[in-house]
RNA sequence: GGCCCGUUGGUCAAGCGGUUAAGACACCGCCCUUUCACGGCGGUAACAGGAGUUCGAUUCUCCUACGGGUCACCA
């Protein structure tokens, strides 16, 4: 047998605080009854995609409704994947989208009573527990090499059996300590493993919160808990943070299914209480025939920066993700148009447990909405820092006026019924283009019925009864007017059912004046319209009209 | 290959032993309408398959199929 105080002291030798004195530091949080604290653990790659904000939307939902704390860790622990400034791009990211922490890494640093939050920082940390784990027997030197490991697969795909660091595959589990001095001595590199008791013949039973009552077999791989550079791996990390941190909540993928009976075997060993799991299921794609899971290589659209250039708003996203997580949040959406989202009462229960596919359709759709209830003002604020960064001339269309920019952008909106005409700001440029003159272009586009001197008469009468002081139902009397004096119709019901007895309708006319005034065949309300134009502008672009025709 | 999770209309999804199996997006039709959009009404369309438990299964159990995930000194 070896001697386990020796081994730790081997490979401890620095290490003198204990356990306790790592409970004491980090004590346990007073909180209100229910409070969750919960984190969001993402590794510095640079890259916030819609898998981040899933998770990070839930944790936050479910620690800021029952006042509990909501921290951001690091998870900085692969050096080689490591992007400079990738925590800030994070921070920043998460924030655009109503996520902030009340504790953990800040771009500069932390804030906070349990850090640090960057695990790179908190080696010494770890090294506490894994002597411990050390003294109980339960983690050992391994010093295989990567070559060896290989090989050790190699043979386990040759046999048939099941892949992995175990058993007798395990070849460093129960060497003699002078084994052990001499690899050490010869300077050779190894890591701590874990040194599991489990057996796959033994099932463990666990309660997940999203999925349910799980039935999962016991792990019985030696696992690596520290790396040979004495950074720990995800697993150890995990344990260790969240005991210390004081989670009460772990928000992850379900990608971390397989590995849940190793964590709760560590915090078992550590004599931790494990928190509770919330394992959520993967954001899917079509991909030809099949779904599959989004992919951080291959799918762009999995990156939130996507969504920002194709001009997608905040909230939009945001009420997407919503109606993806809780089943209910569209019907109370729609009961409730214009209360803020985050009093939606958002419930871990209604998450569904499957993974879904990601709709852009229904995006656009919720994103209409989004928008439509937005006010002229907001609606210009959004536009014009998208078009800023994405659209310099529609920049400077919309900054040169902003009275005129914010007088287009109202036309429909507010009332019972407002126009659903966008779903991103890109949609904005081709519909209300009309509305700046060195985007206007005059085209004689009306369809070839249409006798060239009706036209020319209806746009000339126009001209000559036009009165910018109308209110909409003169104005539109006088378009009818004008309607009859052709000899066609403003009856539009008669003119439906029998085109062929009229010459042409209020619509028709309508049209010869849109055509001219906004060269396109639809736009937005005409007297609207032409309320924010203006009366020369109307006029002159009726006269340039009339000179094609 | 081992292990695990999942499977209600094209998509997102209610449902948690007895329902005419909600609703939303998309699609189609009608209505409203000076265009377009909005809105209103209606329609097509689903419990993966098979056994069992039960008086009764979408709901519980098992098997199969399919989909997804995971088996690193990455998280």
């Amino acid at each position: 047998m070896i001697d386990k105080i020796a081994l730790a002291e081997l490979l401890f030798p620095n290490v003198t605080l204990t356990p306790a004195d790592m409970e004491a530091r980090f004590p346990v949080r007073e909180l209100p009854e229910g409070a969750v604290v919960s984190r969001m653990a993402p590794s510095p790659t640079g890259f916030v995609h819609l898998g981040n904000l899933v998770q990070g939307l839930t944790s936050e939902r479910m620690c800021h409704q029952s006042n509990g704390t909501l921290f951001l860790r690091v998870e900085d622990t692969d050096a080689k994947r490591e992007v400079p400034g990738a925590v800030q791009t994070l921070i920043e990211g998460l924030r655009h989208y109503n996520i902030n922490f009340d504790e953990g890494a800040t771009i500069d640093g932390d804030m906070g009573n349990y850090g640090p939050y960057r695990q790179r920082q908190r080696v010494e940390i770890y090294h506490v527990y894994a002597k411990q784990l050390v003294l109980q027997g339960e983690a050992y030197p391994c010093f295989c090499t990567e070559e060896e490991l290989a090989d050790i697969h190699a043979r386990q795909e040759a046999e048939k059996a099941n892949f992995g660091y175990f058993g007798k595959w395990a070849v460093w589990r129960d060497r003699s300590m002078e084994e052990i001095k001499e690899a050490l001595d010869k300077g050779m590199p190894y890591v701590l493993r874990f040194r599991s008791t489990g057996s796959i013949e033994n099932k463990i039973k666990f309660t997940d919160l999203i999925k349910g009552n799980l039935e999962l077999t016991e792990n019985d791989i030696d696992h690596v808990l520290l790396k040979s550079d004495g950074i720990p791996t995800y697993h150890f990390a995990h344990a260790v943070d969240d005991h210390l941190m004081r989670t009460t909540h772990v928000v992850r993928g379900d990608e971390w299914l397989p590995t849940l009976p190793f964590h709760l075997q560590l915090f078992r060993s550590l004599g931790f209480k494990p928190p509770k799991y919330l394992h959520i299921g993967p954001l899917m794609k079509m991909d030809g025939e099949s779904k599959r899971k989004l992919s951080k290589r291959k799918d762009p659209e999995l990156a939130l920066t996507y969504y920002r250039a194709a001009g997608f708003p905040v909230a939009s996203v945001y009420e997407y993700l919503m109606t993806v997580l809780n089943s209910n949040f569209e019907d109370w959406r729609r009961a409730n148009p214009d209360a803020p989202v985050d009093s939606f009462k958002f419930s871990y229960k209604k998450m569904n447990p499957a993974g879904s596919l990601f709709d852009e359709m229904k995006l656009r759709d919720v994103s209409k909405n989004v928008i439509s209830r937005m006010s002229a003002d907001e609606v210009y604020d959004q536009l014009i820092s998208f078009a800023k960064e994405y659209d310099e001339e529609l920049f400077e269309h919309l900054s040169a006026d902003p009275a005129y920019s914010k007088a287009i952008l109202s036309i429909g909106r507010g009332g019972k019924k407002p126009r659903k005409d966008f779903a991103v700001w890109t949609d904005v440029k081709p519909y209300l283009d009309f509305f700046f003159d060195d985007w206007f272009k005059v085209v004689d586009q009306y369809p070839e019925q249409f006798v060239k001197s009706d036209i020319r008469t209806a746009l000339e009468r126009f001209k000559e009864s036009f009165d910018i002081a109308d209110d909409s139902n003169v104005w539109f009397d006088k378009i009818k007017a004008i309607t009859e004096s052709l000899g066609y119709t403003t009856d539009m019901k008669a003119y439906r059912e029998n085109p062929a007895a009229f010459g042409g309708s209020v619509a028709d006319v309508s049209m010869f004046l849109r055509v001219a005034v906004t060269g396109k065949l639809n736009s937005p309300d005409m007297y609207a319209a032409m309320q924010v134009l203006g009366k020369d502008r109307v006029l002159s672009r009726i006269d340039a009209m009339l000179k094609t025709l």
